[in-house]
RNA sequence: GCUGAGGUGCCGGAGUGGACAAUCGGACUUGUCUGUAAAACAAGCGCUCGAAAGGGCUACCUAGGUUCGAAUCCUAGCCUCAGCA
């Protein structure tokens, strides 16, 4: 089932540059990555605009109505710019990559037939992952029953059922997934599937032209910006956790810190501090994934010229097509 | 100023004579990663020698003391909090 569509295509001015009206149509697609407070949507924007192309978030966050401060949503505020995969979703309802890759291809084809660059932005690794990689298991569907009669189960229960139907799954899998239930039980479920399906070629897109840049930071920086950002987006983020009536069905950084601030459990002071400290490790945890990702072309935002130097290297790749 | 409670590692908070370098959470460090990914999970987390097993050193406010042995008991001091002045 899935979330809505927003609505494609409006009618756009065409803010075609002159380079890039004899060359779009090659599957080209731009990728904007990074920790969190690099600065990446500032960025895709000027890219957009120099270029001719449209957002694509790849956060699993943005993707949920409201909450836009407490997300973090940039909204660009002038111009018939938008962003898409903002608001595609409800904060009560499960998401998933699965999902997110379907809505987004979609989107990104669009982009395309509209003769215009697709630029991916966001910090959520697997998200954008599911867009340049084909990745082979994500479309298998949930086993709710599975999930219900596992939920609970203690992980040597789920190892040892692992073990039993997929020994070759298991000897495959790392000390750390061993230990992870979310991921034991996801290798069962697979493991049935394809026990009862036949393999399954869902048509994934072959991945095309890709560019890929990474912004990044010395810790120090990004801190001082997660915490500046927060206390800009305080007041902001405490009228929306106000306003949530149901539990957000995923954790979102910030929020349990602000609820409990409202609860009169914590002081402010400590909101923020849990809150800074929170987006802090996830920047770490994005670092962590990125690193291992090949082929991205790193920007460090403290050199003075990276914006010029961004602009140069993919005006090189989206203009010299062979 | 009197009475009661208490001072433990970055923080919260166990322990109340040996099995304690000190349970447990959080933070922090390093990692894992194909339907929850801002998630979930793993290892590490006083200093030091060692590949490891293991060893050495310094630690539970401070100073003394009792004991074969103290974070744990005693004395004094300093500080904190609650109630009474």
């Amino acid at each position: 089932m899935l979330p809505h569509l927003p609505q494609l295509s409006p009618t756009m001015p065409a803010l075609l540059s002159a380079k890039s009206e004899h060359l779009a149509s090659m599957h080209k697609l731009l990728v904007i990555c990074g920790p969190t407070a690099t600065g990446k949507t500032q960025l895709a924007l000027t890219l957009a605009s120099t270029f001719g192309g449209e957002l694509v978030s790849a956060d699993s966050r943005q993707v949920y109505n409201g909450l836009d401060a407490l997300t973090g949503k940039d909204r660009p505020t002038h111009g018939d710019e938008r962003i898409w995969m903002y608001d595609v979703a409800s904060l009560t309802k499960l998401f998933s990559v699965s999902l997110y890759q379907r809505l987004a291809q979609k989107i990104i084809n669009d982009i395309e037939r509209r003769k215009k660059l697709p630029i991916v932005v966001g910090g959520t690794g697997l998200y954008i992952k599911a867009l340049t990689h084909p990745l082979s298991q994500i479309h298998i569907p949930p086993n709710v029953m599975l999930r219900k009669k596992f939920g609970n189960a203690p992980r040597e229960v789920l190892q040892e059922e692992l073990k039993r139907i997929d020994q070759y799954k298991w000897n495959s899998m790392n000390e750390s997934d061993k230990d992870n239930p979310r991921r034991l039980i996801r290798a069962i479920e697979i493991t049935q599937w394809r026990s009862s399906h036949p393999i399954d070629h869902e048509t994934i897109r072959t991945p095309g032209d890709i560019f890929q840049i990474g912004l990044i930071a010395p810790l120090p920086l990004l801190e001082d910006r997660i915490q500046k950002r927060v206390m800009t987006r305080w007041d902001d983020a405490v009228r929306e956790v106000q306003n949530t009536k149901e539990q957000p069905i995923a954790p979102i950084l910030g929020f349990s810190a602000i609820q409990q601030f409202l609860q009169g459990t914590i002081s402010k002071k400590d909101a923020i501090k849990t809150w800074v400290a929170e987006e802090r490790a996830y920047a770490k945890r994005q670092m962590t994934w990125f690193k291992k990702q090949s082929g991205t072309h790193w920007f460090d935002i403290t050199k003075e010229t990276y914006i010029q130097d961004v602009l140069a290297l993919v005006d090189s790749w989206y203009t010299n097509y062979a």
